[in-house]
DNA sequence: ATCGTATATATACATATATCAATATGATAC
DNA sequence: GTATCATATTGATATATGTATATATACGAT
């Protein structure tokens, strides 16, 4: 759970997570969209989905990524637990 | 909102959190559950306070800490809003 | 079919910075 | 003076970023 977090705990990757948010991209369709150059937002990519927050096939000669809606799920389920008990 | 999920991207802080969750505390009560140092402690929650992730008032000399839920609230809308989008 | 080239993406490496944990010290309330 | 808690410092480790290089795919020419 707290990898989760962590992933999430750095501004370019909540931005990255915003725009797959919308649709799914390739990480040259991200990068028109961020300031970063191009290994680092493939360093970012590769952390988001080691948090599973991501996952990436391909389709050809490009790399698609896309949010996997059930880990933001397990951290919906966190926050409402949280609210749960107070 | 990158510093609420930084601040909780870290195991101890998370498990901090989670006391909480039941009870305010002070940090000597979350020090005999915690296999932390006192300063390392007082740090940890340093970070969740600069991230409004908690609140502190003073208890004679004792300190309080509680959760911030209308910061928790944020962080359930976040994931809401982004279920939404899907 | 393979060779060369362009494009998309990843990896390696170096470096700067941030983070964490431990120890020591300081401040406040009683 | 003692208990509770915070702050400062240090050192080790992790993380972020940039540059350079490598890999994978596509595609056209031969």
């Amino acid at each position: 759970m707290n990898n989760i977090f962590k992933a999430l705990g750095d501004p370019t990757r909540l931005e990255i997570v915003r725009l797959l948010r919308d649709k799914s991209r390739t990480p040259s369709e991200l990068l028109e969209h961020l300031d970063v150059a191009q290994p680092n937002l493939s360093h970012h990519l590769d952390i988001l989905k080691r948090a599973d927050l991501v996952e990436a096939r391909r389709e050809g000669q490009f790399i698609r990524y896309s949010l996997n809606m059930s880990v933001l799920d397990m951290a919906l389920e966190y926050f409402i637990k949280m609210k749960k008990r107070s």
